[in-house]
DNA sequence: GCGGATCGCTCCCTACGGGCT
DNA sequence: CAGCCCGTAGGGAGCGATCCG
């Protein structure tokens, strides 16, 4: 431990070490430009009076930090910022979960505004406690990190900070860290949902959704039930259900779902295999339920009937994430900032007036 | 260029290149294992007669590398292989390609056979020549590749093989090169495609797909072609479309086929993208024009009217070409092997007789 | 608990070679 | 060509860490 910590820092112990930082410094600072000749060996080592295998030991771990490169016969050079292309990586719970179509549709924002940046991405997971360790060991390769998963802990985001790495949270974030994000109101987005059931007259209100385990999930939640309250409702916990991101999960919860007339899932692919599920089980939607789903992926425009949900700008969410990254990468001392991006709710036809509500009030014919 | 490839791949050149190499292979053979120490400095100089400074410029290579790790006042030892997480990457032409389903279903079953295997999976692009330098950089960090861009080229995989790094092709391969791949049968994929329309009684098809570029959309053709041929048809050249992957070239297209009574679109989101596009046009699918998609993705039995399409066993695919790569990296020697998977017709809604077609020949009634 | 042996780490010197200008 | 550059290779001295008797 306080040896690796001593040879990394080093910089006044060692002689190579207070060389190499005095070169980092002056190739940072901008003294040194980008192509610009240091010292040669020899002289360097007249100069400063140490020896030239001293120096070139310095000069080995500026070039493996990629500060400078050598070149035989001429001489050793400050290395362009520019001239490796910058990368910068998504890192996600697990890899799988570009799999699923709202990473797709962030990353999609991602990768076009890095294109048009100059920088690539690369996508790593950081589940298990090794990748995450794993992680500030790959901290050199890249210029900056999205952080997209929710399982971040807060030993690695400190490590980041304290490796001064430029990082954005993208979509998830840690509760008590204000730090730089870019979020989506997951809030407002349940509000919505919840809203447009409760304005055609739904009483019996039920949510599928993620879970306690995410903050963005407890956020749609706590929307929904917001909602609620607002309108005399209550959310009666026994028609809350956790189906995690699993297609499987609907399959067992839709024959639980009784004495709702109008249900709330959280993710779109959830919502058109729960109203499958439900035309399976002899219910037609919206007829005899009514259901929102949430992101507006492709999806909820092709399914039959198309479904009503909640739009999150997750391209731009993605789009918005890269060019914050970007900006710290570049000028690192910018405030920490928070984003938050605003839902819309798109109409389709998954929803309707319930027929024993609408029954009752209008007492329309049909 | 000379002295780049000098000093990597060094081995004989330099004393300290060649020891290097010597140690090298003792630990990458196990005869040397994973915290065992090896000789002391002053022991490998006395006993091969070079000076110690050379030795140190061998282990520090080695340390570089990841196989070796040194303790001051105890010794030189190897590293234990299983010590950090192995780690493989998917090397993907531009990482907005995670975003097509076709992609995702593949990484499915990417993650989950190396999740079992205990292996950890990155994602990294490699459109630009400059990542696909990069990449061989990055070779000391990945213990095998996953190549699943068609925009391979022959030099970096050659590079690969030079370094005596392992990887695997994944649906994707380089049309003169016998090594190993993992691939799925598109020229039967075009061929069951197109002989269900022709065993429908359609003999106008046409087909739109992802252009010459890649060798899978060469086959699909080829399959299609194949078929047509044997039926004693011809697939016309004004019948044939490229679309690349872009739901927008299908908007484009759409409005110009004409005299066709079956169309074969290489990707499903297309094939439902197109659908949509033909309603617009006031044509109704299957009643004025058969549709068959290819992948039998999510979409294609969510879509109305349900999809016919031919499927492809992606995730499988992903799970195999995931095992294949463990078993290289875990025994390098195994010997080339290229896998073939097959393809399957799943006829849904999207397909029936033309309606000209059954006239003239069955002339029913209705 | 302490001293000696051993180890890798730092630093110095010299010399030769091959590439560049 | 000479003169400079970095790369390689050799020599040696002393230091601090580790281990063992």
């Amino acid at each position: 431990m306080t040896r690796e910590d001593g040879s990394k820092s080093a910089g006044q112990a060692t002689k190579h070490g207070a060389l190499a930082r005095r070169f980092r410094q002056r190739i940072r600072s901008g003294a040194l430009k980008p192509d610009q000749a240091l010292p040669s060996e020899p002289k360097i080592a007249r100069d400063l009076g140490v020896s030239r295998n001293t120096i070139r030991q310095a000069m080995r771990d500026l070039e493996h930090e990629g500060l400078i490169y050598r070149v035989q016969g001429k001489g050793t050079f400050v290395r362009a910022r520019g001239s490796v292309r910058r990368t910068v990586a998504l890192v996600l719970h697990d890899i799988a979960y570009t799999t699923h179509p709202f990473t797709s549709a962030m990353i999609r924002g991602l990768g076009e505004a890095l294109e048009n940046g100059g920088y690539s991405l690369d996508i790593l997971p950081c589940g298990r406690d090794e990748d995450r360790a794993n992680l500030s060991g790959l901290a050199k390769s890249y210029d900056g990190f999205l952080l997209g998963s929710a399982s971040m802990d807060k030993q690695t985001v400190a490590r980041l900070i304290a490796e001064e790495l430029p990082f954005v949270f993208v979509k998830n974030y840690l509760p008590d860290l204000k730090i730089n994000a870019v979020l989506l109101d997951y809030v407002q987005a349940g509000r919505l949902a919840a809203e447009h059931l409760i304005g055609l007259g739904n009483r019996q209100i039920g949510l599928i959704y993620a879970g306690e385990a995410t903050a963005i999930s407890r956020d749609f939640r706590l929307g929904v039930e917001t909602a609620c309250t607002a309108h005399g409702l209550t959310l009666a916990p026994e028609n809350i259900h956790d189906a995690g991101l699993s297609v499987n999960a609907i399959q067992e919860i839709i024959p639980s779902v009784h004495d709702v007339t109008g249900l709330i899932i959280m993710d779109d692919e959830l919502a058109v295999t729960a109203i499958q599920a439900l035309a399976a089980a002899g219910k037609t939607v919206p007829r005899d339920m009514s259901v929102v789903g949430c992101n507006d992926m492709l999806i909820a425009s092709m399914s039959s009937p198309k479904l009503t949900t909640v739009r999150l700008p997750v391209t731009e969410l993605g789009r918005q994430a890269a060019s914050r990254l970007m900006a710290l990468i570049e000028q690192p001392s910018l405030p920490s900032d928070n984003t938050m991006l605003e839902p819309e709710l798109v109409v389709r036809e998954s929803t309707a007036r319930p027929r024993k509500a609408s029954a009752q009030r209008g007492n329309r014919q049909g």
